[in-house]
Parts: C-alpha cells; sequence; structure tokens
DNA sequence: CGACACCTTGAAGAGGTTCAAGAAATGTGG
DNA sequence: CCACATTTCTTGAACCTCTTCAAGGTGTCG
C-alpha cells in the first residue's frame, strides 16, 4: 500500500486556486481544511484506484500525473483522460457506489484525499463548496462531450492537434511552457484516448514535423506553430503563421 | 414561448422514483415539492435550450424524447445523447452559467422546470436530494465514459448494436417491450451520435435484417435476437439464440 | 551491456465514407 | 382527400483514411 498520513490544510496549499473555490471567508476556509483527510503517493505504474474498488473518496491531485481507464472483460480498452495537478478524480465511483474506471499514476504522483462523506457534509455547510462541487462535475460532463465531439467527427490529424492544444494549453495555466511539453504518456495511451492506433498517433506526429508544425524529439515536443493546429480543429484552409 | 404554468408536485408525480430519490420522509417530500417552479411544453424540432442560454433550471423529462447536440462554427456536429421520460437534462451549463449545447425535442414533450438555485438551497436540508444530484451527475459522467468506449474502440456493427441494446433496455425500465421500439430520430441523428454517416448506420440495420437479427420498418424495430446483438457488444462469437 | 519497452516507417488490406440515384414516407396546400 | 414537394431512407460503386502486419531502430533500466 503506498499510502502516508500526512497532516495537511487547503487554507495553505499553493495549489487551492485550481481545486477549491476562491473567495471564502476565514471561517469558511477553516472548515475546508477538515476536507482532506491525508495525501497519499502513488508511485509511477501503481493505480491510485481500480475498477471495481468501492468508492469512498475523491482525489485532487497535487503533482504527478494521471489517466484514467476502462478495460472491458472482453479486452477492449479505453482511456478516457489525462490527469495533471490541480485535477479532481474519481467522479465516477459516486453514481454506484464503487469505482468504474483504473486511474494509473503516469509518474510518482501525490494525491490529497477527501472522503466523499465529508465533501457531503460540508457542501451542506458551505454554500461555496457545494457549487464548486457541481462545477467540478459539470466541467467534467462537458469536458466530455468534446472528447466526443473529437472522436465522433475528426479525422486522426485534428484529433492529435486537439489533443497537443488541449494538453498545452492546461498546462500553460499551471506556469508550464505555451509551445513546449512532454508527453507522460505513450504512443499507445495517447491512441487510445484519440480512438487511434499507435501507428497512426506516430505516423501524425512525423507528418506534422514534416511540415515544421511540431518538433517531436521521444515524448518531447515544441509547438512551433500553434495556428496551424488550431486550423486543423477548427478545419480551416491553413495559414503560414501565427 | 413554449411555456405553460401549471402548479405541480413530485409528491403525486408516477415518474418520481425515476427522477427523485426515493424512501423519504413526509416532511421531505413536502420540501422536494418547491423543487420544480412550472412544468413547460416542447413542441418536436423546437429548443429546449440552446448553446450560448444562460444557465438557471435542470429540467426533468416527463413526456417526449430529446437530443442534446453540439455545434460548432466550423460545421461539425455532434450529437451527444438522446434522452427519454425521467432523465434529467441540462447539467452542462452549471459549470459556466450557460449552456453549452443545445437540447431539442425529437417528439412533442414536457418537461419539469426545476430552478438549480433551488436544487441547490433544498440540496443543503434534504441529505438524500444531495445525495441523488450527485449521483446523476455521476451517472452522466459514466455514460459518457461508455460512450467514450464505443466511439474510441468499435466496430460500426458493435456500436449499433450497442447503442439498441441501450435504448431498448431504458424503454423497457419504462414499462415498454424488450424487443420492439419507435426510433425517434433519423439515421443520420443516429450515425452522429455513434461517430458514423447515415449511410453506414442504414446499411448496417440492413445487415442486421439478413442476419435475421432485427426487423426493421422504417423506424419501428424488433429485435429478433437480443443475444446476437450483446455478443457482438461483447466482441463474442455469433450464437444461434438467446 | 543486454533485455525490454517504446517508437518509426513501409506495404497491403479493410472498413467506412463519399457521391450518386432512386424509392419510400411524410407533410403541405389547394 | 389528393397531388406535389420535401425529407428520409436504401443501395451501389469508387475512393480514401486508418488499420494491420512486419521489420528495424531508439531509448531506458536493471
Amino acid at each position: 500500500m503506498n499510502k502516508q498520513s500526512i497532516k495537511v490544510a487547503c487554507s495553505n496549499c499553493n495549489l487551492r486556486e485550481l481545486c477549491m473555490p476562491v473567495g471564502l471567508s476565514d471561517h469558511d476556509l477553516t472548515k475546508l481544511d477538515e476536507l482532506v483527510a491525508t495525501r497519499r503517493k502513488v508511485k509511477r505504474g501503481t493505480n491510485l484506484f481500480n475498477n471495481g474498488d468501492k468508492f469512498t473518496s475523491l482525489y485532487a491531485i497535487r503533482t504527478g500525473f494521471f489517466k484514467t481507464a476502462l478495460a472491458t472483460e472482453d479486452g477492449r480498452d479505453q482511456v478516457t483522460g489525462f490527469q495533471m495537478a490541480g485535477e479532481i478524480i474519481g467522479l465516477d465511483g459516486i453514481v454506484n457506489d464503487h469505482h468504474t474506471c483504473d486511474a494509473i499514476a503516469l509518474e510518482d504522483a501525490e494525491v490529497c484525499v477527501m472522503p466523499f462523506d465529508r465533501i457531503e457534509e460540508i457542501s451542506r455547510e458551505v454554500t461555496a463548496l457545494q457549487t464548486h462541487v457541481h462545477k467540478i462535475m459539470s466541467r467534467e460532463i462537458v469536458r466530455e462531450h468534446g472528447v466526443m465531439l473529437l472522436l465522433g467527427s475528426m479525422r486522426a490529424e485534428e484529433r492529435v492537434a486537439a489533443f497537443l492544444l488541449n494538453l498545452v494549453q492546461r498546462l500553460h495555466a499551471r506556469g508550464f511552457s505555451q509551445s513546449e511539453l512532454v508527453l507522460r504518456m505513450t504512443r499507445e495511451e495517447i491512441g487510445s484516448y484519440l480512438g487511434l492506433k499507435l501507428e497512426t498517433v506516430s505516423r501524425t506526429f512525423s507528418k506534422f514535423v514534416e511540415e515544421g508544425i511540431v518538433e517531436v524529439k521521444q515524448r518531447h515536443l515544441r509547438i512551433l506553430n500553434t495556428q496551424a493546429l488550431q486550423n486543423l480543429v477548427n478545419n480551416q484552409a491553413s495559414c503560414s503563421n501565427g
């Protein structure tokens, strides 16, 4: 078990504005500090939770990078998302009291464990938290709508372009570069998420390199022409620069 | 405007067990009756809400059949779901206070309008409602995971089979036949939902008919071999009967 | 340094799309 | 209530995108 008990508090966490409501009174902040039971470290390659596990808590990612994936008995496999610092995982477990997907750390990670009964309890008292929880769930629904659009109507190049833009945008919101990123996942995992085979992902990267849109060195990727990617996603004629 | 003001109550609604928590005390039930502000009729082909509309309420479908769809400026279009009696729509609007998809009635419909601020208010007092709202949102997230699996990893026949089974299962839960159904949507709308072209949907139906798995007469559909559909979805060798 | 996982690239093939034409159903107005 | 316009559905043929299969290269970790 990769569990550690450390007394922690949201009130002095530098990620608070990413995963918690802002503008709280001191009084409410104090209550919020009862939210996180413990922190838990998750080694790269190990699971935070598994399909079938009893649902008890939501997890706020402090550091590291996760994927969530469905694996069916008949061998189908689908990555349903990639999650990074400040994002919440575990929402799938609420409806049936057990998880319906796996959450796997793609690099050494640490999460804040938030027992869900405690979330519900504090939500009843702190309106801002109640609203926040609703927004987090709604955001996930909207995100998945976007993935459905991608999977249902985009060609391979468009999917990869949308994927890269989304990733770099989220990283930028966390203070990283707008143009450089390190892919924490394999081509196969990208492919699974995008409904493509790993070879197609690889070929698409190569094509983007040929066209001068990105530089790729293994998992290190630099975007040279954001606008070109944007145009692909927006179904528009190419544009020399942006 | 297709709006009508009728004083209504959940406590004597025959759909209550579909859209509301069960096993409430009389006291809680009374509070719940403040949830639905009005009912609203939506004519076939008209929108309950549009992308960009201010978000105010969730809607519980009383009668009729809806689709939700994304339409992007560049002409992409994606049906994100089909909804029937007892199901809740509008969850996409919570996160940004405006809707991010269209909800369109595929047949004359009636919905219960539940102002979201009222939902949040009553949720703070009636724990069962709080839990219920969380479960509804989580259920939607899990449903979308399933759609991602479908769009990301299934072939056309498998998608259509999964679609039919899902539809008939939900209808059956509402007291309709396990084998007969009327499709309220066009082939194009089915295709959009499944990430296929309408011709592919039509061809797949024809193939199922040839194989004796279903009967199709326009939008009237009868499933003759549920097991065959199940086997397709489960990636298994065909089975003569079930 | 060797084993293993991951990535790239090529060639052939399959599944789904596109384009096109016609049939069937539905709705509308006279 | 019927004729006509419109929408929806089916089917065929050619095409294209992505997949499959295969081989070799690169990077990483014990």
